[in-house]
DNA sequence: TCCATAAAGATGCATTTGCATCTAAATGGG
DNA sequence: CCCATTTAGATGCAAATGCATCTTTATGGA
Protein backbone atom coordinates (compact mmCIF):
# COMPACT_ATOMS: atom_id res chain seq x y z
CA UNK A 1 0.00 0.00 0.00
CA UNK A 2 1.06 3.47 -0.85
CA UNK A 3 0.93 6.33 1.48
CA UNK A 4 -1.74 6.03 3.83
CA UNK A 5 -3.17 9.56 3.37
CA UNK A 6 -1.98 11.12 0.00
CA UNK A 7 -1.20 14.84 -0.32
CA UNK A 8 -3.49 17.37 -0.99
CA UNK A 9 -4.26 18.52 -4.27
CA UNK A 10 -3.35 21.97 -5.16
CA UNK A 11 -6.87 22.83 -5.63
CA UNK A 12 -7.82 21.61 -2.16
CA UNK A 13 -5.59 23.35 -0.43
CA UNK A 14 -7.08 26.63 -2.16
CA UNK A 15 -9.77 25.57 -1.28
CA UNK A 16 -9.38 24.63 2.22
CA UNK A 17 -7.35 28.36 2.67
CA UNK A 18 -10.38 30.19 1.31
CA UNK A 19 -12.91 28.70 3.60
CA UNK A 20 -11.01 29.85 6.19
CA UNK A 21 -10.63 33.28 4.92
CA UNK A 22 -13.78 33.26 3.57
CA UNK A 23 -15.56 32.49 6.91
CA UNK A 24 -13.56 34.65 9.20
CA UNK A 25 -15.03 37.39 7.31
CA UNK A 26 -18.52 36.47 6.89
CA UNK A 27 -18.39 35.58 10.25
CA UNK A 28 -17.39 38.84 10.90
CA UNK A 29 -19.67 41.14 9.14
CA UNK A 30 -22.82 39.26 10.56
CA UNK A 31 -20.96 39.77 14.73
CA UNK A 32 -20.45 43.31 13.50
CA UNK A 33 -23.86 43.75 11.93
CA UNK A 34 -25.75 42.13 14.91
CA UNK A 35 -23.67 43.81 17.60
CA UNK A 36 -24.16 47.24 15.62
CA UNK A 37 -27.75 46.34 16.44
CA UNK A 38 -27.70 46.06 20.18
CA UNK A 39 -28.60 42.42 19.51
CA UNK A 40 -27.12 38.93 20.95
CA UNK A 41 -24.52 37.19 19.01
CA UNK A 42 -24.99 34.06 16.42
CA UNK A 43 -24.98 31.52 18.51
CA UNK A 44 -27.47 32.54 20.52
CA UNK A 45 -30.25 32.87 17.31
CA UNK A 46 -28.85 29.41 16.36
CA UNK A 47 -29.46 27.66 19.55
CA UNK A 48 -32.86 29.85 19.84
CA UNK A 49 -33.75 29.27 16.69
CA UNK A 50 -32.98 24.91 17.09
CA UNK A 51 -35.27 25.45 20.07
CA UNK A 52 -38.28 27.20 18.26
CA UNK A 53 -37.86 24.47 16.10
CA UNK A 54 -38.34 21.74 18.23
CA UNK A 55 -41.65 23.24 19.54
CA UNK A 56 -43.07 22.50 23.05
CA UNK A 57 -41.36 19.61 23.70
CA UNK A 58 -38.00 21.08 23.40
CA UNK A 59 -34.92 19.77 23.49
CA UNK A 60 -31.89 18.01 25.74
CA UNK A 61 -29.00 19.61 26.06
CA UNK A 62 -27.14 16.67 24.44
CA UNK A 63 -29.52 17.36 20.99
CA UNK A 64 -28.77 20.46 21.05
CA UNK A 65 -25.33 20.23 21.46
CA UNK A 66 -25.42 17.92 18.07
CA UNK A 67 -27.60 19.99 15.90
CA UNK A 68 -25.23 22.58 16.51
CA UNK A 69 -22.04 20.91 16.55
CA UNK A 70 -20.64 22.77 19.95
CA UNK A 71 -18.37 21.46 22.42
CA UNK A 72 -20.09 20.65 25.67
CA UNK A 73 -18.66 22.32 28.25
CA UNK A 74 -19.33 25.50 25.56
CA UNK A 75 -22.56 24.52 25.16
CA UNK A 76 -23.50 24.26 28.97
CA UNK A 77 -22.17 27.86 29.32
CA UNK A 78 -24.23 29.31 26.35
CA UNK A 79 -27.14 27.90 28.01
CA UNK A 80 -26.37 29.56 31.53
CA UNK A 81 -26.28 32.57 29.32
CA UNK A 82 -29.53 32.33 27.54
CA UNK A 83 -31.21 31.28 30.46
CA UNK A 84 -30.08 34.21 32.73
CA UNK A 85 -31.27 36.25 29.78
CA UNK A 86 -34.21 34.84 30.03
CA UNK A 87 -34.43 33.26 26.62
CA UNK A 88 -34.65 29.72 27.38
CA UNK A 89 -36.43 27.64 30.23
CA UNK A 90 -34.40 24.64 31.40
CA UNK A 91 -36.53 21.88 33.37
CA UNK A 92 -35.53 18.67 34.84
CA UNK A 93 -36.02 15.98 32.46
CA UNK A 94 -38.86 13.34 33.36
CA UNK A 95 -37.27 10.48 32.05
CA UNK A 96 -33.86 11.31 33.04
CA UNK A 97 -33.05 12.10 36.25
CA UNK A 98 -29.31 13.48 35.08
CA UNK A 99 -30.84 15.61 32.48
CA UNK A 100 -33.04 18.52 31.56
CA UNK A 101 -35.23 20.12 29.06
CA UNK A 102 -34.61 23.28 27.39
CA UNK A 103 -37.58 24.99 25.53
CA UNK A 104 -37.47 28.42 24.48
CA UNK A 105 -39.69 31.10 26.20
CA UNK A 106 -41.78 33.78 24.79
CA UNK A 107 -38.94 36.68 25.37
CA UNK A 108 -36.58 33.95 23.63
CA UNK A 109 -38.91 33.99 20.36
CA UNK A 110 -39.40 37.30 20.46
CA UNK A 111 -35.53 38.09 20.07
CA UNK A 112 -34.99 35.49 17.55
CA UNK A 113 -37.77 36.99 15.40
CA UNK A 114 -36.20 40.72 15.93
CA UNK A 115 -32.62 39.21 14.94
CA UNK A 116 -33.72 38.03 11.87
CA UNK A 117 -33.81 41.13 9.33
CA UNK A 118 -30.56 42.46 10.63
CA UNK A 119 -29.26 38.58 10.26
CA UNK A 120 -30.51 38.58 7.03
CA UNK A 121 -29.55 41.81 5.95
CA UNK A 122 -25.89 40.41 7.18
CA UNK A 123 -25.72 37.29 5.15
CA UNK A 124 -27.41 39.01 2.02
CA UNK A 125 -24.30 41.31 2.51
CA UNK A 126 -21.65 39.59 3.04
CA UNK A 127 -22.82 36.03 0.85
CA UNK A 128 -25.59 37.29 -1.41
CA UNK A 129 -24.55 39.71 -2.96
CA UNK A 130 -21.19 38.18 -4.15
CA UNK A 131 -23.11 34.95 -5.98
CA UNK A 132 -26.57 34.46 -8.17
CA UNK A 133 -28.62 31.80 -6.61
CA UNK A 134 -27.17 29.37 -8.81
CA UNK A 135 -24.21 29.58 -8.06
CA UNK A 136 -25.29 30.13 -3.81
CA UNK A 137 -27.00 26.44 -4.74
CA UNK A 138 -23.56 25.15 -5.40
CA UNK A 139 -21.56 25.95 -3.15
CA UNK A 140 -24.26 25.00 -0.79
CA UNK A 141 -24.27 21.66 -1.97
CA UNK A 142 -19.85 21.65 -1.93
CA UNK A 143 -19.45 22.86 1.41
CA UNK A 144 -22.26 20.18 2.48
CA UNK A 145 -20.24 17.29 1.15
CA UNK A 146 -17.51 18.57 3.98
CA UNK A 147 -19.19 17.82 6.90
CA UNK A 148 -20.97 14.32 7.79
CA UNK A 149 -24.29 15.37 9.55
CA UNK A 150 -26.54 16.31 6.45
CA UNK A 151 -29.01 18.34 8.93
CA UNK A 152 -29.83 21.26 6.87
CA UNK B 1 -36.05 52.51 -4.05
CA UNK B 2 -37.26 49.50 -2.84
CA UNK B 3 -35.66 47.56 0.49
CA UNK B 4 -32.07 49.11 0.62
CA UNK B 5 -30.74 45.42 1.22
CA UNK B 6 -32.82 42.88 0.19
CA UNK B 7 -33.32 39.50 2.04
CA UNK B 8 -31.40 36.69 1.03
CA UNK B 9 -32.60 33.76 -1.35
CA UNK B 10 -33.16 30.36 -0.11
CA UNK B 11 -29.83 29.23 -1.24
CA UNK B 12 -27.72 32.04 -0.16
CA UNK B 13 -28.66 31.22 3.28
CA UNK B 14 -28.28 27.34 3.19
CA UNK B 15 -24.95 28.72 1.81
CA UNK B 16 -23.81 30.93 4.62
CA UNK B 17 -25.44 27.65 6.89
CA UNK B 18 -22.91 25.43 5.38
CA UNK B 19 -20.09 27.73 5.33
CA UNK B 20 -20.43 27.95 9.29
CA UNK B 21 -20.58 23.73 9.77
CA UNK B 22 -18.09 23.02 7.05
CA UNK B 23 -15.65 25.38 8.96
CA UNK B 24 -16.41 24.23 12.09
CA UNK B 25 -15.94 20.52 11.39
CA UNK B 26 -12.77 21.29 8.99
CA UNK B 27 -11.04 23.70 11.53
CA UNK B 28 -11.58 20.98 14.12
CA UNK B 29 -10.39 18.19 12.14
CA UNK B 30 -6.97 20.57 11.18
CA UNK B 31 -6.64 21.47 14.56
CA UNK B 32 -7.22 18.37 16.20
CA UNK B 33 -4.51 16.27 14.39
CA UNK B 34 -1.89 19.55 15.03
CA UNK B 35 -2.42 18.93 18.77
CA UNK B 36 -2.39 15.32 18.56
CA UNK B 37 1.43 15.63 16.98
CA UNK B 38 2.31 17.83 19.81
CA UNK B 39 2.38 20.92 17.21
CA UNK B 40 1.38 24.19 17.64
CA UNK B 41 -1.89 25.60 16.79
CA UNK B 42 -3.10 26.43 12.88
CA UNK B 43 -2.64 30.16 12.97
CA UNK B 44 1.31 29.64 14.18
CA UNK B 45 1.60 27.94 10.78
CA UNK B 46 -0.44 30.79 8.57
CA UNK B 47 1.43 33.44 10.52
CA UNK B 48 5.29 31.64 9.85
CA UNK B 49 4.27 30.79 6.33
CA UNK B 50 3.54 34.32 5.23
CA UNK B 51 7.38 35.43 7.51
CA UNK B 52 8.98 32.71 5.22
CA UNK B 53 7.31 33.81 2.17
CA UNK B 54 8.51 37.28 2.82
CA UNK B 55 11.70 36.19 3.04
CA UNK B 56 14.89 37.93 4.80
CA UNK B 57 13.07 41.58 4.27
CA UNK B 58 10.48 40.02 6.78
CA UNK B 59 7.36 41.77 7.59
CA UNK B 60 5.82 44.66 9.65
CA UNK B 61 2.98 43.29 12.20
CA UNK B 62 0.14 45.46 10.10
CA UNK B 63 1.56 43.71 7.04
CA UNK B 64 0.64 40.46 8.60
CA UNK B 65 -2.15 41.60 9.62
CA UNK B 66 -3.58 42.43 6.81
CA UNK B 67 -2.67 38.73 4.75
CA UNK B 68 -4.04 36.84 7.91
CA UNK B 69 -7.30 38.81 8.75
CA UNK B 70 -6.48 39.20 12.05
CA UNK B 71 -7.37 41.55 14.84
CA UNK B 72 -4.81 43.52 15.89
CA UNK B 73 -4.52 43.07 19.12
CA UNK B 74 -4.99 39.25 18.62
CA UNK B 75 -2.18 39.60 16.31
CA UNK B 76 -0.07 41.47 18.80
CA UNK B 77 0.04 38.53 21.14
CA UNK B 78 0.48 35.73 18.35
CA UNK B 79 3.45 37.49 17.81
CA UNK B 80 4.46 37.69 21.64
CA UNK B 81 3.75 34.03 21.58
CA UNK B 82 5.92 33.05 18.59
CA UNK B 83 8.04 35.15 19.86
CA UNK B 84 8.31 33.49 22.95
CA UNK B 85 8.68 30.59 20.95
CA UNK B 86 11.79 31.36 19.36
CA UNK B 87 10.23 31.29 16.02
CA UNK B 88 9.75 34.46 14.95
CA UNK B 89 12.46 37.67 15.88
CA UNK B 90 11.24 40.98 16.26
CA UNK B 91 13.64 43.91 15.37
CA UNK B 92 13.15 47.74 15.32
CA UNK B 93 11.73 49.45 12.20
CA UNK B 94 14.99 51.60 10.75
CA UNK B 95 12.38 53.89 8.72
CA UNK B 96 9.30 53.77 11.10
CA UNK B 97 10.48 54.63 15.14
CA UNK B 98 7.02 53.20 15.31
CA UNK B 99 6.94 50.04 14.22
CA UNK B 100 9.34 46.63 14.27
CA UNK B 101 10.05 44.50 11.37
CA UNK B 102 9.67 40.30 11.79
CA UNK B 103 11.72 37.72 10.06
CA UNK B 104 10.81 34.25 10.74
CA UNK B 105 13.81 32.47 12.99
CA UNK B 106 15.49 28.99 11.86
CA UNK B 107 13.70 27.54 14.19
CA UNK B 108 10.43 28.99 13.03
CA UNK B 109 11.41 27.60 9.52
CA UNK B 110 12.06 24.28 10.94
CA UNK B 111 8.27 23.94 13.03
CA UNK B 112 6.56 25.03 10.15
CA UNK B 113 8.23 22.72 7.54
CA UNK B 114 7.71 19.74 10.82
CA UNK B 115 4.10 21.04 10.83
CA UNK B 116 3.13 20.63 7.28
CA UNK B 117 2.76 17.22 6.70
CA UNK B 118 0.65 16.70 9.15
CA UNK B 119 -0.95 19.96 8.60
CA UNK B 120 -1.38 18.55 4.83
CA UNK B 121 -2.43 14.86 5.70
CA UNK B 122 -5.71 16.63 7.86
CA UNK B 123 -6.77 19.33 4.78
CA UNK B 124 -6.78 15.78 2.96
CA UNK B 125 -8.98 14.32 5.33
CA UNK B 126 -11.10 17.27 6.04
CA UNK B 127 -11.58 18.63 2.28
CA UNK B 128 -9.41 16.35 -0.16
CA UNK B 129 -11.22 13.63 0.67
CA UNK B 130 -14.71 14.78 -0.15
CA UNK B 131 -14.13 16.50 -3.25
CA UNK B 132 -12.63 16.42 -6.32
CA UNK B 133 -9.76 18.16 -7.91
CA UNK B 134 -12.32 19.72 -10.05
CA UNK B 135 -15.13 20.36 -7.54
CA UNK B 136 -11.78 21.81 -4.98
CA UNK B 137 -11.48 24.29 -7.81
CA UNK B 138 -15.32 25.39 -8.02
CA UNK B 139 -15.31 25.58 -4.74
CA UNK B 140 -12.10 27.33 -3.95
CA UNK B 141 -13.27 30.05 -6.71
CA UNK B 142 -17.08 30.71 -5.15
CA UNK B 143 -15.32 30.88 -1.76
CA UNK B 144 -13.23 33.24 -3.34
CA UNK B 145 -15.71 35.80 -4.01
CA UNK B 146 -17.03 35.90 -0.83
CA UNK B 147 -13.76 38.00 0.86
CA UNK B 148 -12.29 41.21 -0.77
CA UNK B 149 -8.87 40.85 -0.31
CA UNK B 150 -7.69 38.04 -3.65
CA UNK B 151 -4.56 37.24 -1.36
CA UNK B 152 -3.56 33.79 -2.59
C1' DT C 1 7.34 75.46 12.78
C1' DC C 2 3.46 73.93 15.40
C1' DC C 3 -0.36 71.49 16.23
C1' DA C 4 -4.15 68.43 15.24
C1' DT C 5 -4.84 64.08 13.52
C1' DA C 6 -3.77 59.52 12.15
C1' DA C 7 -1.20 55.20 12.26
C1' DA C 8 1.60 51.35 14.71
C1' DG C 9 1.57 48.56 18.55
C1' DA C 10 0.79 47.30 23.37
C1' DT C 11 -2.04 46.38 27.32
C1' DG C 12 -5.65 46.15 31.35
C1' DC C 13 -9.85 44.12 31.95
C1' DA C 14 -13.94 41.38 30.99
C1' DT C 15 -15.80 37.59 28.39
C1' DT C 16 -15.27 33.29 26.05
C1' DT C 17 -13.04 29.06 24.96
C1' DG C 18 -10.55 24.79 25.88
C1' DC C 19 -9.29 21.15 28.87
C1' DA C 20 -9.61 18.18 32.50
C1' DT C 21 -12.22 16.54 35.83
C1' DC C 22 -16.18 15.91 38.76
C1' DT C 23 -20.96 14.53 40.28
C1' DA C 24 -25.01 12.19 39.65
C1' DA C 25 -27.88 9.25 37.39
C1' DA C 26 -28.57 5.39 33.98
C1' DT C 27 -27.30 0.89 32.02
C1' DG C 28 -25.82 -3.68 31.51
C1' DG C 29 -23.54 -7.86 32.52
C1' DG C 30 -22.75 -11.33 36.01
C1' DC D 1 -29.39 -7.29 42.97
C1' DC D 2 -24.76 -5.29 42.59
C1' DC D 3 -21.10 -3.19 40.76
C1' DA D 4 -18.42 -1.49 36.76
C1' DT D 5 -19.07 1.36 33.00
C1' DT D 6 -21.24 4.83 30.42
C1' DT D 7 -23.78 9.11 29.74
C1' DA D 8 -25.63 13.93 30.95
C1' DG D 9 -24.21 17.93 32.43
C1' DA D 10 -21.41 21.29 35.41
C1' DT D 11 -17.20 23.57 36.81
C1' DG D 12 -12.25 25.18 38.27
C1' DC D 13 -8.54 26.81 36.03
C1' DA D 14 -5.62 28.27 32.21
C1' DA D 15 -5.32 30.23 27.67
C1' DA D 16 -7.25 32.99 24.03
C1' DT D 17 -10.32 36.67 22.37
C1' DG D 18 -12.68 41.10 22.22
C1' DC D 19 -12.86 45.82 23.53
C1' DA D 20 -11.36 50.10 24.86
C1' DT D 21 -7.74 52.79 25.56
C1' DC D 22 -2.95 54.27 25.85
C1' DT D 23 1.74 55.53 24.21
C1' DT D 24 4.66 56.74 20.75
C1' DT D 25 5.84 58.27 16.39
C1' DA D 26 4.57 59.98 11.78
C1' DT D 27 2.06 63.22 8.76
C1' DG D 28 -0.22 67.06 6.79
C1' DG D 29 -1.98 71.28 6.91
C1' DA D 30 -2.12 76.34 8.59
Amino acid sequence: MPAPTSSPSEPVVRAWARLERAHRDTQATVEARLKEAGLPPLAWYDALLELERAGPTGLRPFELQREMLFAQYNLSRLIDRLAAAGYVARAASAEDGRGQVLTITREGRAIRKRMWPVYAAAIEEAVGRHLSSAEAATLADLLGRLYSRPAS
